[in-house]
This record gives structure tokens, sequence and C-alpha cells, in this order.
DNA sequence: TCAAATCCTGACCGATCGGTCAGTACTGTG
DNA sequence: CACAGTACTGACCGATCGGTCAGGATTTGA
């Protein structure tokens, strides 16, 4: 029997590196070391293994959110979801990279669009009650320029680990942009 | 004769909106209303009207870098930088979205490296002389938050003109991020 | 006016892709 | 042993793609 986990890491790999087009089932199989018919008899079709691959993202990403809830903003639920982000965007390097890269090319496919509604209630989440400009253009910097410099530093070199001066650099900053009012 | 500027002009948003590899050459004909056949007599080859499509934008970026220079970073220096920069952003938001979301997919073009070397410029500028972590990644999430920010910020709709209160409210974060020394 | 150059196209080609299918090998169970 | 279910594969299919080509239409210029 396959080890379905290598094949859905063969997908997340191949699917960040080259992107969804670019990459075709059989190159997935040979780097599992299998044929692409049986790609196919695990996963219904590309797109259920790219939803399967990207599967355990979206989940972590979602319990993050119902764990921050949809109420008012306050000061230190801000910090909590800040962290908890920082923390999300380590651990899951590919999927953030294909979510970043990838989501208006691959619009059609429904797992894409799942990720579109997790941004969005971050969007809510952060941006609820400013309405001034510069907020606004300060936060959706903050999160992009954080998750997009994450997401692409290195995916094929890959050498930086969860390194925790990263995390924790990150954190300061990111606390620094996101949550003003906080004691400097 | 075709005017070769609407030819590019629908290539450009087509890459943009659906990605090289998801756009054929016949879709880009039918929007500029010619035959796929006499895109590619215009163009010997689909990645050559890539290349002609972002070149404009890429010599945009090439006479900034140059105009700035490579010497040590002086502090008024990098305010010019950093206004040129969010002006080129903010005229050439589909190039910087292709270059944003597919220079890692297509690594093999040609253009996209010349692109890539671009990037190494502008962090070889901001970076020469300062070697802490924290610095190293709030430069990193300033240039890509904007540049994602303003690439991402609705490819179809499209509906912001260059609208000047944000290139003053992008200029005003910008440089509070990447000139830390400047009067506050 | 006429020939050369330019512009443009439909028809075609080989390659690659996602996906199907019939059949084989293996494994467990009664 | 017999049988059933699972895992797996090579061969194949239709569709689409980038690119070629021979030839028709249009323009140019002497």
């Amino acid at each position: 029997m396959a080890d379905l986990t290598a094949l859905k890491a063969a997908a997340l790999t191949e699917f960040a590196a080259s992107g969804y087009l670019g990459t075709s089932i059989a190159r997935i199989a040979e780097r599992a070391g299998v044929s692409k018919a049986s790609v196919l008899y695990h996963f219904e079709s590309k797109e259920a293994l790219l939803a399967s691959a990207v599967g355990s993202a979206i989940e972590e990403l979602e319990h993050l959110l119902d764990r921050v809830g949809t109420g008012d903003l306050g000061l230190e639920e801000r910090k909590v979801f800040v962290e908890g982000f920082v923390q999300f965007l380590l651990r899951n390097r590919l999927a953030v990279h294909i979510f970043m890269n990838q989501r208006g090319t691959l619009a059609d496919l429904t797992v894409m669009r799942r990720a579109d509604a997790l941004i969005e209630r971050i969007a809510q989440f952060l941006m609820e009650r400013t309405a001034s400009l510069d907020e606004h253009m300060r936060f959706g910097i903050a999160l992009g320029g954080a998750a997009y410099l994450l997401a692409n530093a290195g995916v094929l070199p890959g050498p930086q680990p969860d390194d925790i001066e990263v995390r924790e650099s990150l954190n300061r900053i990111l606390i620094g942009l996101l949550v003003p009012e906080a004691a400097r």
C-alpha cells in the first residue's frame, strides 16, 4: 500500500515549486515512486490531490480563527492572534506559498475559494473598527508582507528551520504594526 | 497592421489574471481580435510575448535603480528611492503581479531571471550596512507587503486609479519602515 | 500597373496533459 | 484452496497546447 502522506507531501512540494498548472501528475508520481495511474487510484483527480495536500493547513487556520472568535477586537486577543498566525506561517510555508501565489490563477478550484474565505475573515477581524486608510494599508502590508516573505524565502533550498529567532522577530514586528496601542 | 501595443496589453492582462501557463496564445489573440497565427507572426514565441509585455516595467525599475546608484545609503537617497518605488508599483500593477506570483514557477524564462536580478539589487541597496535580523525582516515585510498588496488588490476589478491618497499613504508607511532614522 | 514586401489566416503537427480501463499481483479470510 | 477485496500498472483516449507552413489579402513604392 502506498504511503498517502508521502504522496501528499510530494504533491505539496511540486505544486509550490512549479505551480499547480506547471506540475503534472506523472511528476508527482515519479517523485513518490509510484505510477501515474496509482496516484489517480488514491485521489479521484488532480484537484482532489491539491485539496488533500493543503487540507491540514486550511484546517489549522480555521481553528486559529475560531479560537480567536468573531467578537470585538480586544487588545490582548490581537496579540494572541498574531502569535498564532506567525506559528501557522512557519509551519505551513508550502501551503501558504500556494495560497499567496496561485490564488487568482486557481480561483475556479473549490479549495482555493475556501482559502479565500479565510483571508476574508482575517481582514474583517483586524479592520472591523478602523476606517483610516493608513491603518488599512499598514495591516495589509504587515500580513501580506509577512506571509509572502516566509512563503517565498527559499522554496527550493528551504534551509531555514522553524528558527526560534525568526519567530520572535516576526512576532515583535507584526505586533508593532498591528497592535499599535501596545506598549512600546 | 495589428496594434502591437494592444496585443501586449491583452497579454499582460491575461498573464496576470490567469497565469502564464494558464493563458493560451489563442485567448490573447481572441481578446485582441486577431488570430493565433497572427500573434505568432509578430512575436516569435509565447515567451517573447511575455518579455515584450513586461519589458517597459523592467526598464522603468532598472532606471530607478540606476538613478539611485549603488553607493552607500544616504538617508535622503532612501526616501527618494521609496517614493520612486511606490510610483513604479502604482504604474505597473499587472507586471508586478506577474513578477511576485510567478517568479518561482517561471524561473526558466530569461525575462524572469532579469526581474530576479533587480530584486536582488533592491535588497542589496537597502541592507548593505544593516545586519540585524529585525531590520532584515522589517525591510522584507515592507517591500514585499507593499508590492504584494498593490499587485493583488483587484487584479480583475481594478477600480482604484492611481489614487493620490493611496500613494501618499504608502510613502508614509514605507518611509516609516525603511528609513527609521527619519524624523517622526 | 505590377511586383515585392508586409500582414494575416486556416489547417495542420507533434507533444503533453488529465483521466479511463481492463487486467495483474497481492493479501487476508472462510 | 477458493474467493473477494484492495493495490497497482501499462496502454490507451480525447482535448489542448505552442508552433509551423503554404497561401491569400493588403499595402507599398517605383
